[in-house]
DNA sequence: CGTTGAACTTAGCACGTCCCGA
DNA sequence: TCGGGACGTGCTAAGTTCAACG
């Protein structure tokens, strides 16, 4: 490694230079006029001083139980192997490598992280469990548990000062019993097992329709809730919703800024009042025509309805490549195919006699594919106004779904339409893709709606699962899907007052971290050190979410993918490279890949060594003393309702803000807003929110090369013409300057000007068409063909000139009045082009990967979006969308310019 | 105390529409 | 003015969290 040194610099310094990538780095620096911005990172990280610890080294584990596995300093366990990994990878992951090192600890003034200042933590490694926690008296421990359990989503502040300290007290507590086998790895966590068959048994809810609140009401309910809400709604009478209810509302109701509402946002009481429709359900199925049939092998065969709806689906999708292909896809699709096959008898041919289908290879959908295809095809051709009548009409119908009244106020509904039928496309390597999920029956929906609402009535013949009316709920109606038994719910929209309310509650409880971020900080800084297997890993785990934006990682069951987070990361995404160095490589949510290689704190490295240290091995889980919910307990402590994921909010969020703050943004507004999508960016690549790189991104990167070189060509030619007319500046600028750059080959330039020529030509044509159009139009005599032979001598002639200059290796002097100084300024110019072309090329290929739109609605605070557009006097259209600007009415409405993060 | 259920947020992709430059 | 890429939106899968359960 080439850093040894880096301990000493200053931390911005010794970032970049560890940085993996280096021209992506380069390329980074480019587009961020605030370069330094690139080195903020929320946290301190390292900062810990002095690791004195020798102690505590890795043969010389956390407890007395020790020496498991004998001494082994300097080796990493299970040998090497650890660089090459990396090495090779370096090319597959060109991005990314912009969440450095953590170690940039930069930021001197900053106040939210004092820990740098506080220098060397003595955390006397061994013994900690006398230290200090004698002074907390056992009682304020009890107090604060009772007081956690009870209010639970409560606004209970302070309470939690002294969180730490209790935690050490249970920590101590936990020790005493841990003790002796803290650091041999347990056994491997079972694999949590579900329903052999995957659907969770549904539960079963033995109430009648009109039965009271299934949940019971906890007795601290707030009482005044059930006069409150009332009017509203009472006006127009219990009952339906009607539809003029429904309709009227844009003009008519003034809105309601719940932020500034005081009794909003405590107990745990949605609504008081709800009405609203129900959900609508997926056409019926349409059967194939009946010339339409699936082949197999060879013959074309009558399926029952059931079945077909299957070889529908399927059929309809042999244009994506990635699903029909999947063996998996494959398999589990037959196999949900043919068990319906078996129900209902398989298919007749054409003389009526039973086809089986046995074997997937022999069916041949293509047929169905081709129909499809067909009604796509004509769906599409359809006319502007054919279009929009069909949607109009489906508007109409669909118009009593739309919205609900919640509490007398009309919001709009997110999801009214039940899922659809069809092939399940699970993410990644999932083991039940394409298996068919069914048609959802209303006897499998829940309906809850207030208790006084008319209950939507079920489609004909039907009646619902359940209708309850959980006050308790935000959802209108609920079902569990059959492939791996979730549960789908029908909630409101984005931009409806509840759901505005859980994300602003959101965001505040993100800044509420800000005033504990540092005493967690501290303390995992010196619980990295604890003798505590279990505490030590999650110190390290709470670290690892800090400063790399980690996700909480539940385990998962053996018929999901495989994917992780931080408490379920396994051996082998672990890579150490000494002396501080490590590299993740796994698959996070939706089988994105999360590849990173950071610098840590040096007692992170040890601990990740220790975790790993053998037994362990592939497979086995790094974390092995901890659970998402053991995590999630601890962080309560320090604020009540603090969870793992709350730091990548907070981490998000303060990094935005940040950025934004010493963003000079000068310019046009194009230009601020590229100063704020690279800040938004950098949070993107903090979160590991990535995109597929589009099909055409290879070509299109191509086409902005060429045309950067033939900027470079042009300026060649240029200077060539500088010679033409005064051959003495080849002296005085030097050879090289009028060296044609190595890059352009002679066949390239050949190339290049075949295109020139090509293009005049095409350009030449056009005109030429175009003007005649004209004229006929004009009803004149269009021109000869004659005359397109003339004009097209322009471009012969530039063919001859281009071939003249191939052979000679001189280009005369072009433009009228020609001078050196004319022709420097021209060269400028194109130097600035060229600048520009190559920053924009850059720019598209270092975002080709990253998606902006994740971490814009759920991770950064909006109000910081709405800070930058009011100092900077962007118009906040700029950054959100129509219904960005809904969902973040609240954020847009409650802050002026100085509010902050 | 671990497991499961339930409810909610977060996530990328498909697809339609908009919009901008050749 | 057209084509293709950016953008917006709907969809639904895949997470997290917390309570209830045994």
């Amino acid at each position: 490694m080439s850093s040894s040194s880096d301990d000493d610099q200053p931390l911005v310094k010794a970032k970049s230079s560890e940085t993996i990538s280096k021209s992506t780095d380069a390329a980074m620096d480019k587009d961020m006029p605030t370069t330094d911005s690139d080195t903020v990172k929320p946290g301190v990280s390292i900062a810990f001083g002095p690791v004195d610890d020798d102690n505590m080294d890795v043969d010389q584990p956390a407890t007395n139980g020790a020496a498991v596995n004998g001494k082994r300093k300097a080796s990493l366990p299970n040998g090497k192997s650890y660089k090459d990994a990396s090495d090779s990878e370096d090319d597959d992951v060109p991005l990314q490598k912009r969440r450095k090192t953590s170690a940039a600890a930069e930021s001197d003034d900053d106040d939210d992280v004092p820990l740098k200042k506080s220098g060397p933590i003595r955390a006397t490694a061994h013994q900690i469990g006398e230290e200090s926690d004698d002074d907390v008296p056992l009682g304020e421990k009890l107090q604060k548990e009772k007081a956690a359990m009870e209010k639970k989503a409560g606004k209970q502040a302070a309470a939690t000062r002294r969180a730490s300290k209790s935690g050490e007290a249970k920590r101590k507590a936990a020790k005493k019993e841990s003790d002796s086998e803290d650091d041999k790895p347990l056994a491997k966590k079972p694999a949590p097992k579900k329903q052999a068959n995957g659907t969770k048994k549904v539960k079963k809810e033995e109430s009648d329709d009109d039965a009271p609140l299934t949940k019971k009401a906890p007795a601290a309910k707030k009482t005044k809730a059930a006069p409150k809400a009332e009017p509203a709604s009472a006006k127009k009478g219990k009952g339906k919703v009607k539809e003029e209810d429904l309709e009227e509302g844009e003009e008519g109701e003034e809105e309601y800024r719940w932020w500034e509402d005081p009794t909003k946002g405590d107990g745990t009481t949605k609504w008081t009042t709800l009405e609203h429709n129900g959900v609508v359900f997926p056409p019926e199925y349409e059967p194939l025509p009946k010339n339409v049939k699936m082949l197999y092998d060879g013959v074309p065969v009558t399926l029952d309805i059931k079945a077909e709806e299957i070889a529908h689906a399927f059929g309809g999708m042999l244009n994506s490549t990635h699903n029909v292909e999947n063996p998996t896809f494959q398999k589990n699709f037959f196999a949900d195919f043919k068990e319906v096959l078996d129900k209902t008898g398989h298919g007749k041919d054409k003389d009526g006699n039973k086809v089986k289908i046995l074997k997937f290879e022999k069916c041949d959908f293509q047929p169905i594919f081709n129909h499809v295809d067909a009604e796509r095809q004509a769906k599409k051709a359809l006319s502007a106004a054919d279009k929009k009548k069909i949607k109009a009409e489906k508007d109409e119908k669909e118009a009593p779904f739309m919205f609900c009244m919640w509490d007398g106020r009309k919001q709009k509904v997110g999801n009214f339409r039940v899922e659809p039928p069809g092939l399940f496309r699970g993410r990644g390597e999932h083991p039940k893709t394409g298996r068919f999920k069914k048609r959802v029956t209303p006897e499998q929906i829940t309906i809850n709606i207030g208790k006084e609402a008319m209950v939507p009535a079920p489609p004909a013949g039907h009646k619902w699962k359940e209708v309850k009316h959980d006050q308790e709920g935000t959802w209108l109606a609920m079902w569990q899907e059959n492939i791996n038994g979730n549960y789908k719910y029908v909630m409101l929209a984005a931009n409806s007052d509840i759901k505005g309310q859980s994300d602003y509650k959101k965001f505040e409880k993100a800044r509420e971290l800000k005033l504990h971020i540092d005493a967690i900080r501290k303390d995992y800084a010196r619980e990295l050190k604890s003798e505590v297997m279990a505490e030590r890993q999650r110190a390290t785990a709470v670290y690892l979410i800090d400063q790399f934006a980690l996700r909480a990682g539940n385990e998962k069951g053996e018929d999901e993918a495989d994917t992780v987070g931080c408490c379920s990361l396994k051996f082998e995404h672990v890579t150490l490279r000494p002396p501080e160095t490590v590299i993740f490589d796994f698959l996070g949510k939706d089988s994105i890949r999360f590849y990173d290689e950071v610098k840590v704190d040096p007692q992170v490295f040890k601990n990740l060594k220790i975790f790993k240290r053998s037994p362990k091995k592939e497979g086995d889980e790094v974390f092995d003393r901890l659970t998402t919910s053991g995590l999630n307990k601890h962080l309560s402590n320090y604020m009540p309702g603090l969870t793992a994921k709350v730091f990548r909010t907070y981490n998000a969020s303060w990094t935005m803000a940040e950025l934004l703050k010493k963003m000079k943004s000068t310019g046009t507004i194009p230009e601020k807003v590229k100063d704020y999508n690279n800040a938004n960016r950098e949070v993107a690549i903090l979160c590991n929110h990535k995109r597929t790189v589009a099909a055409s991104h290879a070509q299109t990167m191509e086409k902005m090369e060429d045309k950067i070189n033939g900027m470079r060509y042009q300026q060649w030619r240029i200077k060539q013409m500088m010679l033409d007319i005064d051959n003495k500046i080849k002296k005085k600028k030097g050879a090289d300057y009028f060296a044609l750059p190595e890059d352009l080959s002679g066949d390239w330039v050949k190339e290049h000007q075949a295109s020139l020529v090509e293009q005049e030509k095409i350009k030449i044509q056009k005109k030429f068409d175009k003007e005649n159009e004209k004229l006929e139009a004009e009803g004149q005599k269009p021109m000869k063909a004659k005359e397109l032979q003339d004009r097209m001598a322009v471009a012969t002639d530039l063919e001859t000139k281009f071939k003249k200059e191939l052979k000679t290796g001189k280009v005369e002097a072009e433009g009228k009045g020609p001078s050196v100084d004319k022709y420097e300024a021209q060269i400028e110019k194109l130097d600035q082009r060229i600048a520009t072309a190559k920053t924009q090329s850059e720019d598209r290929e270092n975002n080709k990967e990253v998606a902006l739109g994740t971490s814009k609605i759920n991770y950064i605070d909006p109000r910081l979006t709405v800070v930058f557009s009011k100092k900077f006097d962007v118009p906040i259209e700029r950054f959100f969308s129509k219904t960005l600007r809904e969902k973040f009415d609240w954020a847009i409405k409650s802050v002026g310019e100085d509010w902050e993060f």
